[in-house]
DNA sequence: AACAAAAGTTTCCAATAGGAAATTTTTGTT
DNA sequence: AACAAAAATTTCCTATTGGAAACTTTTGTT
């Protein structure tokens, strides 16, 4: 649907580089045993120790690092559980896991970065950070009438909700549409088609974070 | 043929004992061949034809549906590129992604499930999902000296605050203290060691989402 | 039912992964 | 620098994978 703020999908394909495999043909280079040594260190083991807790020979680890090998399913298997790795990390580039995980950026009120749609008006949060897991945002709602949508709004995701000023109605594709007032929060599925209308005099204003 | 693949049995015993020696994180199942099998299907492909499109050869392709074989990397990744999987998806049980995804789960203000701390008070909200993405909950903040934190708070994850009243001095380990006030909103790396501190007389009441 | 064609499985063997131990490299100490 | 200890790599060998072709099962047609 149209009203659906576009940034959301830019934010995503951001955020998912990586993840499935290029359309084309070239096998990535993908490698796995560079992956593989990253995490071990990381986690400062030695093979010997790696090799306890996956149960792989010292010789065998040495060799899927080095690209020596082309590891079975079954010892790729035990390396995630043995070291406890999360799989799309196994795949996914170096991943700034180790990024020091310092991050910190503060938005002051109406200080966001506007983002208007006929519908709402989004004032996105935190903008200054990228490959987040969530997307915060302030969102004045404009539309005082269901009829302004002309589709369900609907994305990926889970959504959470929380009601500044105002009151507003809460359209969701499988439930009754619910009033909600400040204070009121919702968390939903975003595949679930959905949209708010003001229903307060003033347009109501909410707090939006998707992931 | 006579005997069971090593590997299978190896997996097999695994599993047996795996109540008691592994309590989380357990190597489930993971059948793998039915997996790449129900793939294949879904897609109407015969053997010969996902033999073309990977590059593995018919019986080889049989081998790995029927779990005879525990296929070395490179022909995971042969599948992975031929039959246009994501590998994530390969690896991860069938996947609950049946999960409706049409959830709500409506909050009024101040009926959230209470949760007090010395430091805070929280509010925790949508509490009748669960296996959310993000955890949503309204805080007060008691505090009105840092020194009532005995060591920083750090958590995985990442967290997004947003100021409803009163305001307040946000600690982080790596960044001088910031004054919020309402409407003033932050996003951080949780690993960060943080902490929250009323300034205005009364105490301070912010939205926390954790991802 | 009988047959033919298509799809899938199994066999057999060459190629390669995985483990134990030997060898080499790196690290740390005097 | 020399040595010892720790870590990583390589060797050597057995077990398993992966491919070609033979074989079996399923599907569809008359």
């Amino acid at each position: 649907m149209s009203e659906e703020p576009h940034f959301l999908k830019e934010e995503k394909d951001k955020l998912e580089i990586g993840r499935s495999a290029n359309s084309d043909a070239t096998l990535e280079p993908l490698q796995l045993g560079k992956r593989v040594r990253e995490i071990r260190l990381s986690q400062n083991l030695t093979l010997e120790e790696a090799s306890k807790l996956t149960g792989l020979a010292r010789s065998t680890l040495s060799k899927i690092e080095n690209e020596q090998i082309s590891p079975t399913f079954s010892a790729v298997s035990k390396l995630v559980q043995g070291l406890g790795i999360d799989i799309p990390q196994l795949f996914s580039q170096p991943k700034s896991k180790s990024s020091a995980g310092g991050r910190r950026d503060i938005t002051r009120s109406g200080e966001g970065t506007p983002h208007p749609t006929p519908t709402y008006e989004h004032e996105l949060l935190a903008t200054q950070l990228t490959s987040k897991k969530m997307i915060p945002f302030k969102t004045t709602v404009h539309t005082h009438s269901f009829n302004e949508f002309t589709d369900w709004v609907r994305h990926d995701g889970e959504e959470f909700l929380y009601v500044l000023s105002g009151s507003l109605l809460f359209y969701t594709e499988f439930y009754e549409p619910i009033e909600l007032f400040p204070g009121d929060s919702a968390y939903y599925d975003c595949e679930m088609g959905h949209a708010l209308v003001s229903t307060s005099e003033e347009d109501a204003v909410v707090i939006w974070v998707t992931a």
